[in-house]
DNA sequence: AGGCACATGTCCGGAAACGGCCAGCCACAC
DNA sequence: GTGTGGCTGGCCGTTTCCGGACATGTGCCT
Protein backbone atom coordinates (compact mmCIF):
# COMPACT_ATOMS: atom_id res chain seq x y z
CA UNK A 1 0.00 0.00 0.00
CA UNK A 2 2.83 1.90 -0.27
CA UNK A 3 3.50 4.29 -3.16
CA UNK A 4 6.27 3.38 -5.35
CA UNK A 5 7.34 4.71 -8.72
CA UNK A 6 5.91 3.68 -11.85
CA UNK A 7 9.32 1.46 -13.74
CA UNK A 8 9.65 1.27 -17.33
CA UNK A 9 11.96 -1.10 -19.30
CA UNK A 10 13.37 -2.16 -22.16
CA UNK A 11 15.80 -4.59 -24.04
CA UNK A 12 19.11 -3.90 -25.66
CA UNK A 13 21.64 -5.44 -27.41
CA UNK A 14 25.25 -4.60 -27.01
CA UNK A 15 28.64 -5.81 -27.52
CA UNK A 16 28.88 -7.77 -24.65
CA UNK A 17 25.27 -9.67 -25.02
CA UNK A 18 21.46 -8.78 -24.55
CA UNK A 19 20.86 -6.48 -21.36
CA UNK A 20 17.71 -5.08 -19.57
CA UNK A 21 17.57 -1.53 -19.12
CA UNK A 22 14.67 0.36 -16.74
CA UNK A 23 13.49 3.92 -15.69
CA UNK A 24 11.35 5.39 -13.21
CA UNK A 25 10.21 8.99 -13.14
CA UNK A 26 13.61 9.48 -11.05
CA UNK A 27 15.88 8.24 -13.46
CA UNK A 28 17.63 5.58 -15.00
CA UNK A 29 17.16 2.52 -12.33
CA UNK A 30 18.42 -0.26 -13.95
CA UNK A 31 21.02 -1.77 -16.38
CA UNK A 32 21.22 -5.68 -16.19
CA UNK A 33 23.17 -8.33 -18.40
CA UNK A 34 20.26 -11.16 -18.96
CA UNK A 35 20.83 -13.74 -17.24
CA UNK A 36 22.87 -12.36 -14.66
CA UNK A 37 23.11 -12.57 -10.83
CA UNK A 38 20.52 -10.73 -8.98
CA UNK A 39 18.89 -9.58 -11.82
CA UNK A 40 15.45 -8.14 -11.73
CA UNK A 41 11.89 -8.81 -11.91
CA UNK A 42 10.18 -7.40 -15.18
CA UNK A 43 6.83 -8.82 -14.30
CA UNK A 44 4.97 -5.85 -12.96
CA UNK A 45 6.80 -3.31 -15.06
CA UNK A 46 5.58 -1.73 -18.51
CA UNK A 47 7.61 -2.14 -21.11
CA UNK A 48 8.21 1.11 -22.97
CA UNK A 49 11.22 0.87 -25.77
CA UNK A 50 10.34 4.33 -26.31
CA UNK A 51 10.85 5.89 -23.70
CA UNK A 52 13.55 9.24 -23.66
CA UNK A 53 15.90 8.27 -21.19
CA UNK A 54 16.19 4.87 -22.10
CA UNK A 55 16.84 5.64 -25.19
CA UNK A 56 19.17 8.14 -23.77
CA UNK A 57 20.99 5.53 -22.26
CA UNK A 58 21.40 3.45 -24.81
CA UNK A 59 22.88 6.05 -26.90
CA UNK A 60 25.43 7.00 -24.19
CA UNK A 61 26.28 3.38 -23.52
CA UNK A 62 26.68 2.68 -27.80
CA UNK A 63 29.25 5.42 -27.22
CA UNK A 64 30.72 4.10 -24.21
CA UNK A 65 31.36 0.78 -25.87
CA UNK A 66 32.97 2.53 -29.36
CA UNK A 67 35.50 4.30 -26.45
CA UNK A 68 33.73 8.06 -27.74
CA UNK A 69 32.68 8.18 -23.85
CA UNK A 70 34.14 7.85 -20.43
CA UNK A 71 31.25 9.11 -18.31
CA UNK A 72 27.74 9.47 -18.33
CA UNK A 73 25.33 12.28 -18.24
CA UNK A 74 22.03 10.57 -17.18
CA UNK A 75 19.92 11.06 -13.89
CA UNK A 76 19.68 7.85 -12.16
CA UNK A 77 17.52 6.39 -9.33
CA UNK A 78 19.37 4.55 -6.49
CA UNK A 79 16.55 4.32 -3.84
CA UNK A 80 15.66 1.01 -4.48
CA UNK A 81 18.38 -0.41 -2.00
CA UNK A 82 18.53 0.12 1.58
CA UNK A 83 20.42 2.92 3.32
CA UNK A 84 23.67 0.90 3.32
CA UNK A 85 23.78 0.06 0.16
CA UNK A 86 22.90 3.78 -1.70
CA UNK A 87 25.82 4.54 0.46
CA UNK A 88 27.65 2.09 -1.16
CA UNK A 89 26.68 2.60 -4.93
CA UNK A 90 26.44 6.34 -4.50
CA UNK A 91 30.60 5.69 -3.08
CA UNK A 92 31.18 3.45 -6.62
CA UNK A 93 30.38 6.96 -8.29
CA UNK A 94 33.25 8.38 -7.51
CA UNK A 95 35.69 5.72 -8.69
CA UNK A 96 36.99 7.57 -11.91
CA UNK A 97 37.26 5.25 -15.03
CA UNK A 98 40.85 4.19 -15.65
CA UNK A 99 41.18 3.82 -12.42
CA UNK A 100 40.17 0.81 -9.72
CA UNK A 101 40.08 0.87 -5.95
CA UNK A 102 39.68 -2.08 -3.58
CA UNK A 103 36.88 -3.09 -1.33
CA UNK A 104 38.74 -2.27 1.50
CA UNK A 105 39.53 1.39 0.23
CA UNK A 106 35.99 1.41 -0.40
CA UNK A 107 35.03 0.46 2.66
CA UNK A 108 37.47 3.28 4.78
CA UNK A 109 36.15 5.92 2.20
CA UNK A 110 32.90 5.60 3.53
CA UNK A 111 33.65 5.24 7.20
CA UNK A 112 33.20 1.60 7.82
CA UNK A 113 36.37 -0.20 7.66
CA UNK A 114 35.27 -3.10 8.99
CA UNK A 115 32.23 -3.49 6.98
CA UNK A 116 34.35 -4.92 4.12
CA UNK A 117 32.67 -8.34 3.57
CA UNK A 118 29.06 -6.37 3.77
CA UNK A 119 30.22 -3.68 1.46
CA UNK A 120 31.07 -6.33 -1.24
CA UNK A 121 27.79 -8.16 -0.93
CA UNK A 122 26.45 -4.36 -1.30
CA UNK A 123 28.54 -3.51 -4.51
CA UNK A 124 27.64 -7.25 -5.94
CA UNK A 125 23.69 -5.48 -5.62
CA UNK A 126 24.60 -2.95 -7.55
CA UNK A 127 21.43 -2.44 -9.97
CA UNK A 128 22.77 0.11 -12.52
CA UNK A 129 25.62 -1.83 -13.98
CA UNK A 130 28.62 0.05 -16.02
CA UNK A 131 27.07 3.37 -15.49
CA UNK A 132 27.54 2.62 -11.74
CA UNK A 133 31.21 1.29 -12.12
CA UNK A 134 30.98 -1.66 -10.00
CA UNK A 135 33.43 -3.27 -12.10
CA UNK A 136 35.91 -0.75 -10.67
CA UNK A 137 36.46 -2.39 -7.38
CA UNK A 138 38.88 -5.60 -6.99
CA UNK A 139 40.66 -7.73 -4.49
CA UNK A 140 42.61 -6.21 -2.33
CA UNK A 141 45.58 -8.16 -4.40
CA UNK A 142 44.37 -6.61 -7.53
CA UNK A 143 42.46 -9.84 -8.21
CA UNK A 144 38.97 -10.10 -9.64
CA UNK A 145 37.29 -11.77 -7.02
CA UNK A 146 33.67 -11.58 -8.84
CA UNK A 147 31.27 -9.76 -10.97
CA UNK A 148 27.41 -10.49 -11.68
CA UNK A 149 27.31 -10.52 -15.08
CA UNK A 150 30.35 -12.65 -15.25
CA UNK A 151 34.32 -12.44 -15.11
CA UNK A 152 34.86 -12.24 -18.38
CA UNK A 153 32.77 -9.13 -18.57
CA UNK A 154 34.45 -7.17 -16.01
CA UNK A 155 37.79 -7.69 -17.34
CA UNK A 156 36.42 -7.04 -20.72
CA UNK A 157 35.13 -3.40 -19.14
CA UNK A 158 38.42 -2.79 -17.76
CA UNK A 159 40.45 -2.83 -20.50
CA UNK A 160 37.77 -1.10 -22.35
CA UNK A 161 38.52 1.65 -20.09
CA UNK A 162 42.11 1.34 -19.32
CA UNK A 163 44.00 -0.52 -22.66
CA UNK A 164 47.32 0.60 -21.14
CA UNK A 165 46.48 -0.63 -17.38
CA UNK A 166 46.32 -4.39 -18.51
CA UNK B 1 10.11 -0.92 -6.86
CA UNK B 2 6.62 -2.45 -8.00
CA UNK B 3 4.00 -0.22 -8.65
CA UNK B 4 1.74 0.56 -6.43
CA UNK B 5 -1.28 3.40 -6.92
CA UNK B 6 -0.99 6.90 -5.38
CA UNK B 7 -2.45 6.98 -1.48
CA UNK B 8 -4.37 9.77 -0.33
CA UNK B 9 -5.76 10.29 3.30
CA UNK B 10 -7.41 12.85 5.66
CA UNK B 11 -8.64 12.52 9.16
CA UNK B 12 -12.19 12.74 10.63
CA UNK B 13 -13.59 13.30 13.97
CA UNK B 14 -16.71 11.25 14.43
CA UNK B 15 -18.84 10.02 17.12
CA UNK B 16 -16.30 7.44 18.32
CA UNK B 17 -13.30 9.45 18.37
CA UNK B 18 -10.55 10.63 15.56
CA UNK B 19 -10.62 8.32 12.69
CA UNK B 20 -8.36 7.91 9.19
CA UNK B 21 -9.45 7.53 6.04
CA UNK B 22 -7.42 6.92 2.66
CA UNK B 23 -8.09 6.29 -0.85
CA UNK B 24 -7.10 4.81 -3.89
CA UNK B 25 -8.17 5.36 -7.75
CA UNK B 26 -9.63 2.18 -6.90
CA UNK B 27 -11.33 3.56 -4.00
CA UNK B 28 -11.63 3.64 -0.68
CA UNK B 29 -8.97 1.91 1.13
CA UNK B 30 -9.28 2.20 4.71
CA UNK B 31 -10.93 3.42 7.70
CA UNK B 32 -9.39 3.61 10.66
CA UNK B 33 -9.62 4.68 14.25
CA UNK B 34 -7.10 6.49 15.51
CA UNK B 35 -4.23 4.74 17.36
CA UNK B 36 -6.08 1.39 16.75
CA UNK B 37 -4.44 -1.96 16.21
CA UNK B 38 -2.76 -2.48 12.63
CA UNK B 39 -3.35 1.13 12.01
CA UNK B 40 -1.93 2.41 8.46
CA UNK B 41 1.59 4.59 8.15
CA UNK B 42 0.69 7.34 6.26
CA UNK B 43 4.18 8.49 5.86
CA UNK B 44 4.14 7.64 2.39
CA UNK B 45 1.20 9.32 1.60
CA UNK B 46 -0.34 12.34 0.46
CA UNK B 47 -2.86 14.56 2.94
CA UNK B 48 -5.90 15.73 0.68
CA UNK B 49 -8.67 16.38 2.46
CA UNK B 50 -10.59 17.72 -0.44
CA UNK B 51 -10.41 14.28 -2.29
CA UNK B 52 -14.11 13.65 -3.66
CA UNK B 53 -14.45 10.14 -2.48
CA UNK B 54 -13.20 10.87 0.90
CA UNK B 55 -15.70 13.40 1.45
CA UNK B 56 -18.22 11.14 -0.01
CA UNK B 57 -17.24 8.61 2.82
CA UNK B 58 -17.28 11.00 5.25
CA UNK B 59 -20.59 11.81 4.54
CA UNK B 60 -21.89 8.28 4.64
CA UNK B 61 -20.13 7.87 7.67
CA UNK B 62 -22.12 10.88 9.02
CA UNK B 63 -25.63 9.40 8.21
CA UNK B 64 -24.46 6.52 9.41
CA UNK B 65 -23.55 7.14 13.15
CA UNK B 66 -27.09 9.14 12.67
CA UNK B 67 -28.89 6.13 12.04
CA UNK B 68 -29.74 7.49 8.80
CA UNK B 69 -28.06 4.98 6.81
CA UNK B 70 -27.48 1.45 7.24
CA UNK B 71 -25.60 0.56 3.85
CA UNK B 72 -22.77 1.86 2.18
CA UNK B 73 -22.72 3.19 -1.29
CA UNK B 74 -18.85 3.45 -2.04
CA UNK B 75 -16.07 2.19 -4.61
CA UNK B 76 -13.90 0.00 -2.68
CA UNK B 77 -9.96 -1.03 -2.62
CA UNK B 78 -9.21 -4.12 -0.88
CA UNK B 79 -6.34 -5.01 -3.00
CA UNK B 80 -3.61 -4.61 -0.17
CA UNK B 81 -4.06 -7.85 1.51
CA UNK B 82 -2.92 -11.58 0.67
CA UNK B 83 -5.31 -13.39 -1.65
CA UNK B 84 -7.09 -15.15 1.38
CA UNK B 85 -7.45 -11.87 3.24
CA UNK B 86 -9.17 -10.04 0.24
CA UNK B 87 -11.65 -13.32 0.02
CA UNK B 88 -12.43 -12.82 3.74
CA UNK B 89 -13.32 -8.88 3.43
CA UNK B 90 -15.05 -9.91 0.56
CA UNK B 91 -17.52 -12.25 2.81
CA UNK B 92 -17.32 -9.86 6.01
CA UNK B 93 -19.24 -7.11 3.08
CA UNK B 94 -22.26 -10.10 2.45
CA UNK B 95 -23.39 -9.91 6.36
CA UNK B 96 -26.22 -7.17 6.60
CA UNK B 97 -26.65 -4.64 8.93
CA UNK B 98 -28.73 -5.69 11.98
CA UNK B 99 -27.39 -9.36 11.54
CA UNK B 100 -24.52 -10.88 12.39
CA UNK B 101 -22.52 -14.36 12.18
CA UNK B 102 -19.74 -16.23 14.07
CA UNK B 103 -15.75 -16.63 13.10
CA UNK B 104 -17.03 -20.49 12.52
CA UNK B 105 -19.84 -20.39 9.91
CA UNK B 106 -17.65 -17.40 7.94
CA UNK B 107 -14.75 -19.23 7.66
CA UNK B 108 -17.13 -22.55 6.37
CA UNK B 109 -18.72 -19.50 4.08
CA UNK B 110 -15.41 -19.56 2.10
CA UNK B 111 -14.87 -23.34 1.72
CA UNK B 112 -12.21 -22.99 4.31
CA UNK B 113 -14.14 -24.37 7.66
CA UNK B 114 -10.69 -25.66 9.11
CA UNK B 115 -9.07 -21.80 8.76
CA UNK B 116 -11.07 -20.40 11.76
CA UNK B 117 -8.10 -19.11 13.29
CA UNK B 118 -6.96 -17.64 10.76
CA UNK B 119 -9.95 -16.22 9.34
CA UNK B 120 -9.84 -14.36 12.31
CA UNK B 121 -6.12 -13.03 12.34
CA UNK B 122 -7.36 -11.82 9.07
CA UNK B 123 -10.80 -10.44 10.10
CA UNK B 124 -8.92 -8.37 12.76
CA UNK B 125 -6.73 -7.22 10.21
CA UNK B 126 -9.60 -5.33 7.64
CA UNK B 127 -8.53 -1.91 6.71
CA UNK B 128 -11.90 -0.45 6.38
CA UNK B 129 -13.42 -0.55 9.48
CA UNK B 130 -17.13 0.07 9.64
CA UNK B 131 -18.00 0.16 5.86
CA UNK B 132 -16.75 -3.48 5.66
CA UNK B 133 -18.64 -4.93 8.88
CA UNK B 134 -15.86 -6.62 10.62
CA UNK B 135 -17.66 -5.59 13.55
CA UNK B 136 -20.67 -7.99 12.63
CA UNK B 137 -18.85 -11.16 13.65
CA UNK B 138 -18.75 -12.60 17.01
CA UNK B 139 -17.83 -15.72 18.56
CA UNK B 140 -19.43 -18.80 18.43
CA UNK B 141 -21.06 -18.25 21.89
CA UNK B 142 -22.02 -14.94 20.83
CA UNK B 143 -19.23 -13.07 22.74
CA UNK B 144 -17.39 -9.95 21.64
CA UNK B 145 -13.92 -11.90 21.49
CA UNK B 146 -12.18 -8.85 20.09
CA UNK B 147 -11.85 -5.62 18.21
CA UNK B 148 -8.88 -3.51 16.84
CA UNK B 149 -10.32 -0.54 17.47
CA UNK B 150 -11.84 -1.54 21.07
CA UNK B 151 -13.99 -3.91 22.09
CA UNK B 152 -16.17 -0.68 23.35
CA UNK B 153 -16.88 0.48 19.98
CA UNK B 154 -17.62 -2.86 18.76
CA UNK B 155 -20.62 -2.56 21.19
CA UNK B 156 -21.64 0.66 20.01
CA UNK B 157 -21.36 0.04 16.65
CA UNK B 158 -23.86 -3.11 17.05
CA UNK B 159 -26.48 -1.32 19.10
CA UNK B 160 -26.20 1.27 16.62
CA UNK B 161 -27.53 -1.15 14.03
CA UNK B 162 -29.42 -3.56 16.30
CA UNK B 163 -30.97 -1.19 18.98
CA UNK B 164 -33.65 -4.45 19.66
CA UNK B 165 -30.78 -7.20 19.59
CA UNK B 166 -28.44 -5.04 21.85
C1' DA C 1 -18.58 -29.91 32.43
C1' DG C 2 -13.96 -28.88 31.88
C1' DG C 3 -9.40 -29.50 29.71
C1' DC C 4 -6.39 -30.28 25.81
C1' DA C 5 -4.73 -30.88 21.19
C1' DC C 6 -5.08 -29.59 16.71
C1' DA C 7 -6.06 -27.20 12.19
C1' DT C 8 -4.79 -22.56 9.15
C1' DG C 9 -2.77 -18.22 7.08
C1' DT C 10 -0.11 -14.33 8.31
C1' DC C 11 2.95 -11.48 10.83
C1' DC C 12 6.83 -10.60 13.75
C1' DG C 13 10.98 -11.25 16.31
C1' DG C 14 15.13 -13.46 16.94
C1' DA C 15 18.77 -16.66 15.29
C1' DA C 16 21.62 -18.32 11.98
C1' DA C 17 23.84 -18.50 7.56
C1' DC C 18 25.87 -16.26 3.79
C1' DG C 19 28.54 -13.44 1.02
C1' DG C 20 32.35 -10.22 -5.14
C1' DC C 21 37.03 -9.26 2.02
C1' DC C 22 41.26 -8.76 4.38
C1' DA C 23 45.09 -9.28 7.61
C1' DG C 24 47.89 -12.34 10.07
C1' DC C 25 50.37 -16.78 10.19
C1' DC C 26 52.60 -20.55 8.71
C1' DA C 27 54.77 -23.63 5.40
C1' DC C 28 57.32 -24.16 1.48
C1' DA C 29 59.97 -23.08 -2.42
C1' DC C 30 63.76 -20.63 -4.58
C1' DG D 1 66.19 -13.92 3.01
C1' DT D 2 62.40 -13.16 0.03
C1' DG D 3 58.30 -14.44 -2.22
C1' DT D 4 54.18 -17.14 -2.96
C1' DG D 5 50.27 -19.81 -1.64
C1' DG D 6 47.01 -21.47 1.53
C1' DC D 7 44.58 -21.54 5.75
C1' DT D 8 42.09 -19.15 9.73
C1' DG D 9 39.37 -15.95 12.11
C1' DG D 10 36.90 -11.91 12.51
C1' DC D 11 34.33 -8.33 10.40
C1' DC D 12 29.03 -6.68 9.34
C1' DG D 13 24.67 -5.83 6.55
C1' DT D 14 21.23 -8.69 4.42
C1' DT D 15 18.51 -12.65 3.65
C1' DT D 16 16.46 -16.72 5.03
C1' DC D 17 14.52 -19.68 8.17
C1' DC D 18 12.06 -21.09 12.14
C1' DG D 19 8.98 -20.81 16.13
C1' DG D 20 5.43 -18.53 18.33
C1' DA D 21 1.29 -15.81 18.59
C1' DC D 22 -3.24 -14.53 16.99
C1' DA D 23 -10.33 -11.30 17.37
C1' DT D 24 -11.60 -19.65 16.90
C1' DG D 25 -14.03 -23.87 16.79
C1' DT D 26 -14.39 -28.93 16.95
C1' DG D 27 -13.49 -33.43 18.80
C1' DC D 28 -11.81 -36.47 22.14
C1' DC D 29 -10.61 -37.51 26.77
C1' DT D 30 -11.19 -37.18 31.66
Amino acid sequence: MKHDPLTVFTAWHGPLGPMTLAATQRGLSGVWFDGQRHGPDTSAWRHDSAHPLLQAAIEQLGQYFAAQRTTFDLPLDLQAGTPFQQQVWQALLGIASGTTTSYGRLSAAIGKPAAVRALGAAVGRNPVSIVVPCHRVLGADGSLTGYAGGLERKTALLSLEGPAAR
